[in-house]
RNA sequence: GGGUUCUUAGCUCAGUUGGUUAGAGCGCUACCUUGACAUGGUAGAGGUCACAGGUUCGACUCCUGUAGAACCCA
């Protein structure tokens, strides 16, 4: 454990998060404490990490997601839930490929295709190795409770082997097969890309008008021409047709005619169809079936020929004519420079269009036709959908279902194959010899079908990287094996992950465990079949996204994402991770600075400090040698001697701080039950800094400080009470001051952790109103004192006296049983209170709560001053009773609003006229002075 | 083009079923090193809650529209 400063040492002035963070976190993983294990007398609460990619270091975006997990985890094994959080990474085909790729080619000068497969894949595993567990490594640093003994890896064998099993299960169903479609090629990455790994910018682009000379009699015309704009004329080269609109007049007459497509010489039909729109351009398209997914669907409703005239890296291969070899852009070029001396450019507009850009590559993608792999949605996506509509899966906020809902009401099929090597390849084979191809575990040893051996070959792509993400919630427990633990451990409690894979991951997600999960029994081994079983997890938490300060999205390129670990080193972990909570509301992205970190790290002080006093108070007891402060009492030689905490006999500050910290707990429960982590940041700051700092201890301070010993220990063991619950509800949010603290503040618990302690209970019985009340009137007396001192520039060290003519016999206790109060916190001298008390001459006032508040400030009064305060208070409170006079003028409001409604602007009314006249009266004696 | 959100103090933002004297942090001004904390304390200034309609006894809150901003999907 932390050594640095023993239970019996004072602590530091200052909290230093470097000297402790990182001994902590050692305790904590050499203790275990992180570590879970089935336990069916106990309640589960898991989490499943988004795995980060191995080629990832630690983002901004990473610090809040990963700590708004811990939180999460942290309270829910402080409320005495079995808590299991289960870390790992993701392979990352194409950026961890890419990644390795890269550094060959630099190191080594060679590409892939020069090592071959196999020892390629070596290579990426021993990257994988030296490099691939450093965002692992990195989130430690945020604090985060994972069960790092758990930590998995998406292509261990175990899950590979989830990968294949889903894969052959679904291919045996018949919802995966294999087509020739136009997906999103990769040119650079040479692979095909999912719907969702293509992003769209908008781009500066060309319409250009290219004339394609009608055909009539045989016969291609010089004068006559159908007009096309295009923004890609390199993609002519495999036009197969013109289309119109079926009804457009202007073209009816050149329907089943054709035109010569120009350069290629080659004769293309003139169609109808109704995709074309009108308006648009000259209101004909060039059709090109083989380089645009639109044109593919005309192609195939005109059943035309697909010309592919690209080759993978995007250049234009033999089938492109004289422009063979040419890439794709030098190609447009040539084009349409050959076009333009043939007089059949008619114009070029300038024309921005959106372009779709691949996710990991940053080139534009190509529309393509290839074979590629496909999963039939619609049959997944049906009861996945039903499942969030019906609330069996909650999101929070609530908001994305509806992105949800339309994402999964319009679904299209998944493209699952990628032309990489790193990742999981699929586990198709086919036999050369006969033709056979089936899906199977392992190669067979000669074909089923012929019998054959030597022609036996599987299938060269991989799969897509989600398509091992979708199965994470079970395949870290190695299913499709049954396991106790995969048992008890699913379905997880809460996904925290970023709105923008939605689809990608958690809808799939979804679709997964309601699709592989039957027949996995539950604990208790009766067979999982309700809905609320099988689904991946019961809430998920889209966090917001983290901006810089001018509400920038972070990015590399930006250079506007501080590295988290510089934070955690400026200001600590529990700064970071703090101020982060507080500054993220559910569902509103974050702007972020590092400097606003000091909210985070001047709170850790703050609470610190607190700490820190009552340590000292509670070591000169204990340096007198008679008690013993532990478990919360204090001890004389071995007896237990309990002290009498009843809430009667307890003073006023003691009461409201006790009904104050159980009403928090309250607020804490709720908020995070709706998973409102910044509200739980804010009402444990308001608590702990204004409630328990600027008030209490400073209240305390005259018990502590008196000469009655007994007084003493009683005081300080109420504020250690509150103290320690500080501790263990702040604890999830900030676990490392708390922990230091925890150890410090009371000896003897060297060894345990205030991890895995218990929040303290809710006890209603010490949520007591009428101390609220009362407390509330004290510090408006006090606010009401300070601001005259202030405004009549009251010398800092001088004290007041100050007369208050109480409305009631019940303020005039409240006065008279806590002088010490005003006293203290308002720098007065004597207190003379009571009921029909004059104004004393040359007296500042106030009114708070109808009591005349009168501060003789003989000498010091600026009586220009304090006529303008008073006329401007009598300004503001004759504005709100006119307010209040015209509502309860008003028959319809007495007649509709509700009872207690009305009651209450009654009560206001009366205080607002009572506050207006004493004011009135007060400044008429100043005037007569 | 379709969808989702946002607009509250100089800045960043809370404000959850309509009824609060509209709040916080930062920044600003003044004062204060008093025996937890200057990473601190006390006080102050600062808002017609984007705009226009509507519903309602009552709107920062609900509805419609306008303007501006952002994100997602096509």
């Amino acid at each position: 454990m932390s050594d640095a400063t023993p239970a019996n040492e004072s602590l530091a002035s200052a909290y230093d998060p470097a000297a402790v963070e990182d001994d902590w976190y050692r305790f904590w993983e050499e203790h275990g404490l992180f570590h879970a294990e089935p336990d069916p007398e106990k309640t589960p609460f898991t989490v499943v990490i988004p795995p980060p990619n191995i080629t990832g270091m630690l983002t901004m975006g990473h610090v809040l997601n990963n700590t708004l997990q811990d939180v999460f985890v942290r309270w829910h094994r402080l409320k005495g839930e079995h808590t299991c959080w289960i870390p790992g990474t993701d392979h990352a085909g194409i950026a961890t490929q890419t990644v390795v790729e890269k550094t060959l080619k630099r190191e080594e000068g060679k590409s892939r295709h020069d090592l071959g497969r196999e020892e390629f894949l070596e290579r990426v595993w021993q990257w994988r190795d030296k490099f691939g567990d450093i965002i692992i490594r990195q989130l430690r640093k945020l604090g985060v409770s994972c069960d790092w003994e758990r930590t998995v890896f998406t292509m261990d064998p175990e899950l590979s082997r989830a990968v294949r099993e889903v894969f052959i299960r679904l291919y045996k169903k018949g919802l995966i097969y294999r087509g020739k479609r136009i997906i999103n090629w990769d040119p650079v990455a040479h692979t095909a890309l999912s719907d969702e790994e293509v992003v769209y910018k908008e781009q500066q682009g060309k319409l250009w008008h290219m004339r394609y000379p009608v055909v009539i009699d045989g016969t291609p015309s010089d004068s006559e021409f159908l007009v096309v704009a295009t923004t890609r004329p390199e993609t002519m080269l495999g036009d197969t047709a013109v289309a119109v609109h079926p009804e457009d007049d202007r073209y009816q007459k050149y329907i089943g005619k054709t035109v010569l497509l120009p350069l290629m010489e080659r004769e293309i039909p003139i169609v109808a169809d109704t995709y074309v729109d009108r308006e648009f351009g000259t209101g004909v398209v060039k059709i090109t079936p083989a380089h645009d997914p639109n044109d593919f669907e005309v192609g195939a409703r005109h059943e035309l020929e697909q010309i592919n005239v690209m080759d993978v890296d995007a250049s234009i291969n033999e089938l492109g004519g004289a422009y063979n070899g040419l890439d794709r852009y030098e190609a447009r070029k040539r084009i349409v420079a050959d076009l333009e001396a043939q007089g059949l450019i008619e114009k070029i507009e300038d024309y921005t269009h959106s372009v779709g850009f691949s996710d990991r590559t940053d080139v534009a993608i190509e529309p393509y036709l290839s074979d590629q792999w496909f999963v039939s949605m619609k049959s997944l996506a049906e009861p996945a959908l039903d499942v969030v509509r019906n609330g069996t899966v909650k999101f929070y906020p609530e908001r994305w279902v509806k992105t949800y809902e339309h994402w999964m009401t319009n679904i299209r099929d998944w493209t699952i194959s990628r032309q990489l090597w790193w990742g999981h390849r699929i586990p198709v084979y086919y036999c050369d010899a006969c033709g056979w191809q089936d899906a199977m575990h392992e190669m067979p040893g000669a074909c089923p079908d012929c019998g054959k051996s030597g022609q036996l070959r599987q299938d060269e792509d991989v799969l897509d990287t989600w398509f091992s993400s979708w199965l994470w919630p079970f395949s870290v427990h190695g299913w499709p094996e049954d396991s106790s633990d995969l048992r008890y451990f699913y379905p997880t409690s809460v996904l925290v992950t970023g709105p923008d894979i939605i689809f990608f991951w958690v809808a799939r997600m979804i679709m997964a465990g309601l699709e592989f999960m039957p027949g996995i029994p539950l604990p208790d081994g009766s067979p999982r079949t309700e809905a609320k079983d099988l689904v991946p997890f019961h809430s998920v938490y889209f966090t917001s996204i983290i901006r810089d300060e001018k509400g920038r999205k972070m990015s590399k390129s930006l250079g506007n994402s501080p590295d988290p670990l510089d934070v955690i080193g400026e200001y600590g972990a529990d700064a970071l991770r703090f101020t982060v909570t507080y500054l993220a509301p559910l569902g509103q992205d974050v702007l972020f600075s590092t400097q606003k970190c000091e909210i985070g790290r001047n709170f850790a002080n703050k609470v610190w400090n607190a700490g820190r006093f009552l340590l000292m108070n509670r070591q000169k007891i204990e340096e007198q040698g008679e008690w013993q402060f532990r478990e919360g009492h204090w001890h004389q030689t071995e007896a237990l001697v309990p002290l009498a905490v009843t809430t009667p006999e307890m003073e006023l500050e003691d009461r409201w701080i006790y009904s104050r910290l159980h009403s928090t707990i309250q607020a804490l429960h709720d908020s995070m039950d709706r998973y409102r982590v910044n509200d739980m940041s804010k009402a444990l700051y308001d608590f702990i800094w204004h409630d328990f700092c600027d008030w209490y201890i400073e209240l305390i301070k005259d018990r502590l400080y008196s000469q009655d010993e007994k007084l003493k220990r009683l005081t300080l063991e109420r504020a250690l009470y509150v103290y320690d619950a500080i501790l263990k509800l702040l604890h999830p949010v900030m676990p490392f001051v708390t922990e230091e603290i925890w150890h410090k503040t009371e000896p003897g618990r060297e060894g345990d952790s205030l991890m895995n302690q218990h929040l303290p209970e809710l006890q209603e019985q010490y949520i007591d109103e009428h101390a609220v009340v009362q407390m509330n009137f004290l510090q408006s007396l006090v606010e009401g004192v300070r601001t005259i001192q202030g405004e009549m520039n009251v010398p800092a060290g001088k004290q007041c006296d100050v007369v208050i003519n109480c409305h009631d016999e019940e303020q005039l206790a409240a006065i008279n049983e806590n002088l010490h109060f005003l006293e203290r916190l308002a720098r007065i001298a004597h207190v003379d209170a009571g009921i029909g008390k004059q104004r004393p001459r040359l007296s500042a006032s106030t009114v708070i709560n109808g009591a005349d508040v009168y501060v003789p400030l003989e000498g010091l009064i600026d009586i220009a001053v304090e006529r303008a305060r008073i006329e401007k208070e009598i300004t503001r409170v004759s504005g709100l009773l006119k307010g209040i006079d015209s509502k309860l003028g008003n028959a319809k409001f007495l007649e509709n609003a509700p009872e207690d409604v009305v009651a209450r602007e009654r009560e206001k009314q009366a205080s607002f006229r009572r506050n207006l006249e004493k004011l009135q009266s007060n400044l008429h004696s100043l005037e007569n002075e």
